[in-house]
DNA sequence: GGCAGTTTGTCTAAGTTTTGTCTAAATATA
DNA sequence: TATATTTAGACAAAACTTAGACAAACTGCC
């Protein structure tokens, strides 16, 4: 029986530094710990009660308010007290910015999924009403408790799938789809711009556009963040570009890639078809840059001759492990 | 809950190094930061909010004015911390005074004028080659420096302007424009998110749309940041919008305006003409929304025998003059 | 330079909540 | 019997809340 001393209440009092009258306080009003009986009712304290009541001393000692802490699980304690230790003075900025991006990343795998699945949630769960700061909230959290790279894939790919589902089954009203497309783009967009500027004075790497006609811009946009993530810096030209145009900013940026958004269309909602799209593109597009097809667009791809080897990609993972590959 | 810390006004004050007066203040006044609270309203604050205290109060004591920082995103914080820092170290304190009392002075209403035009041509004259980074630095500043209504009248809208002017010559491509509309749009976002955030529990008062078809979405754009920089709350709901949704939206939320942005466009470009469009949304709004057209688009309003009354609003600047009239 | 208006830190006042401490009476232990 | 522990409840200090006042400093403007 390691774990279970039976320690006296004036014993343990002394031990966790704090009286006894304090500790049936912290018992009685807010379920610090909650020692074993004996038959007539005197408190049994174990070991690890003592650690326990130790950390939330430490804890009240620097700031935190007892009923608010006391409920907390163990690990929850651990992690609450290694969270307030960087108490260093004047730290640099920088410094102080590095250090919360280590926070985040330590943050253990099983967390992570539980917290993804919990802003989903609140994302979804705040559109149909106009709750726009909830959705706002939802996204900053997101935004800053995640890398780039998994808020784009785990909470902005869910959710425009899920949007675009209820659109079209008619859950959801158009407005609201605006609406939360608008707080989205401008989301990526402001983690993208983050991102980008880490990789000033690198080289383009990859530039982005959909085709004249197709404005789903999404995929291109995640697919920018998930470039930037891997260093590669992003040409995100956004959607409905001519061919010539996107040949053109491919060359004066000497960008290695193109990338394509592609998306299933109803005949003639583009001036061109892909294939003539890409007919063109192919042609201007200078040699030394790969031509790449991200997205589900119908394309038949087996009728064209083109210069370039073109690479078809069809989903945001595969995108993120092909460009693993060339950065 | 793993970033909701519990820390108390008072450990707050202490850790970020202002009294809780002042923290109250800033969070009442400027919605510096905006805490959790407890089931009776006390404060719960988490170790980022913390953080973002840190940088405000260096900020201040560096000498800007919290009013204009404190709603600031953390990313922009600390970008402007950076932006702040450079030639520290090696001055005395006192040196480092005298240099920022100039600065301040040097600030006048004339120069005003001329920063915007050094603004602007800064901005103008980074597009044609892709110097993406002299765009980015050029807004930013621009959007610290001017407040959001400012920013959107003396800066976005001449941009534009040019900007169009010049694509319809030829003397820019068309990525250049996609690529200059996209940082322009996500700096607009951000000012009206900066904005909203400082209405939120505001009732909704001006919902904005374009209509199906017509994808201009920045006059919209700005026109909804003027309704915020005047404290009343916008509803943006993005270009391209059918005319139920729009009535929709409106119904839900109760705004008293819906103002649909217009633009002259060629024949065939709508799904529906202006004047089909006005028609049903005059009939599915509420009685008493005002109807504002904003823009130049070309609409016989005569012909039409509407419930509401409509107002056109040509310019930005009427707008702006419109807005201050009910705000 | 002077003046009106805004910004901002500080403070007061009155009321509520949290929390450590204590009392009283009953029961347990040694 | 003397000491410890139990419960329930009382109490007050400390901390927190909001609303508003106020003056110093800063702003833009003439």
């Amino acid at each position: 029986m390691p774990d279970s001393g039976s320690l006296s209440v004036k014993t343990v009092s002394r031990l966790a530094g704090l009286s006894a009258h304090t500790l049936r306080a912290w018992e009685r009003r807010y379920g610090a710990v909650t020692p074993r009986r004996t038959e007539t009712g005197h408190r049994l304290y174990s070991q690890s009660d003592v650690e326990r009541l130790k950390l939330l001393v430490k804890l009240v000692e620097q700031g935190n308010s007892i009923g608010r802490i006391a409920r907390l699980q163990d690990e929850e304690l651990a992690q609450l007290c290694r969270s307030m230790a960087p108490e260093r003075g004047s730290q640099s900025p920088l410094l102080q910015e590095l250090e919360r991006q280590e926070q985040k990343t330590d943050a253990t795998a099983g967390e992570t999924h539980e917290r993804i699945g919990r802003i989903l949630e609140e994302l979804l769960d705040a559109i149909p009403g106009f709750e726009l700061d909830r959705v706002a909230d939802a996204l900053t959290r997101a935004r800053q408790t995640l890398s780039p790279r998994d808020f784009a894939l785990e909470i902005i790919a869910p959710v425009l799938g899920e949007v675009g589902l209820r659109v079209s089954h008619g859950r959801m009203g158009i407005s609201q789809e605006h609406l939360l497309s608008s707080r989205i783009r401008s989301a990526l967009e402001a983690a993208l711009e983050q991102l980008d500027r880490g990789l000033r004075s690198q080289p383009w790497a990859v530039a982005l556009a959909t085709a004249q006609g197709d404005l789903h811009e999404f995929g291109s946009l995640i697919g920018a963040v998930l470039c930037a993530s891997h260093g590669l810096r992003p040409l995100f030209l956004g959607p409905n570009l001519p061919a010539p145009d996107f040949a053109e900013a491919v060359r004066s940026t000497r960008a290695r890639v193109a990338l394509l958004g592609t998306t299933p269309l109803p005949p003639g909602a583009m001036p061109l078809s892909y294939e003539e799209y890409l007919t063109r593109l192919d042609s201007q597009l200078p040699r030394d840059c790969a031509l790449w097809l991200g997205g589900r667009g119908d394309i038949k791809l087996g009728a064209l001759k083109l210069q370039h080897e073109v690479r078809a990609i069809a989903t945001l993972e595969l995108l993120d492990h092909a460009l693993k590959g060339i950065s």
